[in-house]
DNA sequence: AACTATTCATAACT
DNA sequence: TAGTTATGAATAGTT
């Protein structure tokens, strides 16, 4: 139909393609649209251009969700109901661990302990305990590392105010400077090198967190997919 | 196009409406197949005819699921995909809680310490410690129970075997039955009473734990919904 | 289901 | 990008 046969194979003329595309487009929407009212049926149209625009019908009596679901249940299949079941019973099942690991948790702190038996209360017992001696162990290495670095750095100071003081003396006759500033450091350096734990606390906790968004999305752009709605009354009627 | 126009309406005569509906349902699955090759479009094409009957075109490049998963993130809305999300939302919520639980744990057991600070180690150490001071009065609360049980039953038994005995006594001479049988129970028993924590464990173990293929396919029942799925090859093709 | 008179859709052109 | 038209395709009514 039009001026001469055309072989039904790819227009490899972009443009001419982008125009039989937009033409029979319409052609079939109102196709769809006739056959809507004929014959009372309900279609749902969904057609994706190869330069990535989405167009659709959908009868006036239905919606595209009504469609799928339809066809979804006629079919037997599921189309994404698999997905959705899978899904749930991952998360059910996240949800059994995390109870699982809660209570444990709960157990390892003291409380709801009165369902253990007896033997199950020894083993917590004695796993908490060796946990606890090994956690001691830990802490104690953490203390004599610190503290060792703490010496050195208070010894190194020592002798760096050493030095700074000799040179003083030789150009400075006050004796209050240099010393005031600095006795408050050296109180603090050896409070902490004999393990006054709330200021290494202070200083280890330079640390950074953080907070990854996972939500925000948007698909757009003159290279991503629109939708364009075809309303009835944008159709060729006779 | 045909012996004379006809006003687009619905069609009253129900079998003219139904020879009206195949036509035109081959020839728009037929237009839907040249645009996808001419142009390169992907179409899904959903036709519910009003007896019921449904039919369906889908560009051979791609699948009903793909087409409508494409149609949703598109239009932006959901039909399901707002639960979708959600539901992915809270599975990966769920998993990170799960992993944090977990590192508690570990913790608990005395791995993966290097991660911590003094101050976080020392408030570990003293929450375990207070946890199996906890854990350990229970366990002596359990135990103080159990031995109050076993020494009332074995007070009683021993009643009951002295009242046996008196009335054995009477009827038979024999002095070694009655007494070796239950010698073992009388030891055991006085044993659990003083506190033999594994026998405790034997005695309280009784106790119960219960612990798509898309295409080819064909419905057919006259009054339910059938799906009959439209091959190229059945086009009237020129 | 097949036929054909007719209307319609559209390929090429403007 | 939009309008025109010659032509092939689709189809309404008939057999």
């Amino acid at each position: 139909m039009g001026r001469g046969k055309i072989e039904i194979k790819l227009i490899e003329n972009q443009t001419n393609r982008q125009v039989t595309y937009s033409k029979r487009r319409n052609g079939i929407f109102k196709k769809a649209q006739e056959l809507t009212v004929l014959c009372d049926a309900k279609v749902s149209l969904v057609m994706l251009s190869n330069t990535g625009k989405m167009h659709e019908y959908i009868s006036p009596t239905t919606t595209t969700k009504r469609m799928y679901d339809q066809y979804q249940k006629t079919m037997g299949i599921d189309l994404w109901s698999s997905h959705y079941e899978s899904m749930k019973d991952t998360l059910w099942k996240l949800k059994e661990i995390n109870n699982k690991l809660r209570r444990d948790i709960r157990q390892r702190l003291g409380h709801d302990l009165n369902d253990l038996k007896y033997d199950e209360l020894l083993a917590l017992e004695e796993k908490m305990a060796s946990a606890v001696a090994v956690i001691r162990e830990r802490k104690f290495h953490v203390i004599k590392t610190q503290t060792e670095t703490c010496k050195k750095k208070v010894k190194n100071l020592e002798e760096r105010r050493g030095n700074m003081l000799h040179g003083f003396e030789a150009i400075s006759e006050d004796p209050q400077y240099g010393y005031v500033d600095n006795e408050g450091d050296y109180e603090s350096a050896v409070a902490l090198a004999n393990g006054a734990s709330n200021l290494f606390a202070f200083r280890l906790h330079q640390e950074v967190h953080d907070h990854p968004n996972l939500h925000g999305h948007h698909g757009g752009g003159s290279l991503g997919s629109s939708i364009t709605h075809l309303h009835v009354n944008d159709l060729r009627l006779a």
